[in-house]
DNA sequence: TCAAATAGATTACGGATGTAATATGTTTTT
DNA sequence: AAAAACATATTACATCCGTAATCTATTTGA
């Protein structure tokens, strides 16, 4: 358990169209994005770039056309909302998963297939707790 | 739905102090504290003026003493965690409150005993929408 | 009463963040 | 070959944040 990089709101956004699309252009992240906020391109590019330093992400660059960068993670989506996951369970709950789950069944939207859903998933951890 | 103040990460700590203890003094803030963290009491005085000014603090003077004043939450402990809770479900999850309640259970330690109280909460919930 | 202690108010300062614009270098296009 | 387009790199700038120190006013102890 190392110590992951920060990254903030707005370089979540760019990761998650990365970690969908990688290896991706910087044009591909900003169409990607295009569809969820509403950022200039510079504005993408600068995040790409912080990303870069925070060796987040790194580049390759294709033979065939020198010119443009095709970005990827270096850091798994597992591990970053883990680590995310984590910081927020501290920050407001004390890091007690059981309270923040309570709250968060009981306070949000769930059909009747994800309540279904949810109890498997209990269960089946409860499985391997008895074996 | 409205748009509460950004509290911060530090500010957090001091918030949880006062919303167990209000109305406190500053002194009552920082001892609290000090089991939790290892700011200097200048450091935590800091965070309560961020907190006045962002008027999710405010505080009364006793007419006995009338130096200290008293802090007391302007937001309660249940708005500013639902709406972090919303914050962190939006940057990782994308609002899909499902996906998160499964990876969290997945990847927490659970006791056997928290497994049953979700479930029944889960039950509960259930109930609810057939009636 | 005068100095020391203390509470709150103000100021500090470097790094992170949101949100870009400008500068520079390399391809294309004409 | 010169100009236009485009990609990346650098710079900008206000605000927030972590982490305090200093200033000011009041209270209290000697």
């Amino acid at each position: 358990m190392q110590k992951l990089p920060q990254i903030s709101d707005a370089e979540w956004q760019v990761m998650k169209a990365i970690w969908s699309q990688a290896p991706c252009t910087a044009n591909q992240v900003i169409e990607y994005l295009s569809e969820i906020v509403t950022w200039q391109p510079k504005t993408i590019k600068t995040l790409i770039n912080r990303l870069l330093k925070k060796k987040v992400l790194g580049f390759k660059i294709d033979p065939q056309d020198k010119k443009t960068y095709h970005y990827y993670p270096l850091l798994s989506e597992k591990e970053c909302v883990r680590a995310e996951s984590q910081s927020f369970l501290h920050r407001v709950f004390d890091g007690l998963p059981q309270i923040m789950l309570a709250n968060f069944i009981e306070e949000c939207e769930l059909s009747r297939e994800d309540i279904a859903g949810l109890k498997q998933i209990l269960e089946e951890k409860e499985q391997k707790k008895t074996t």
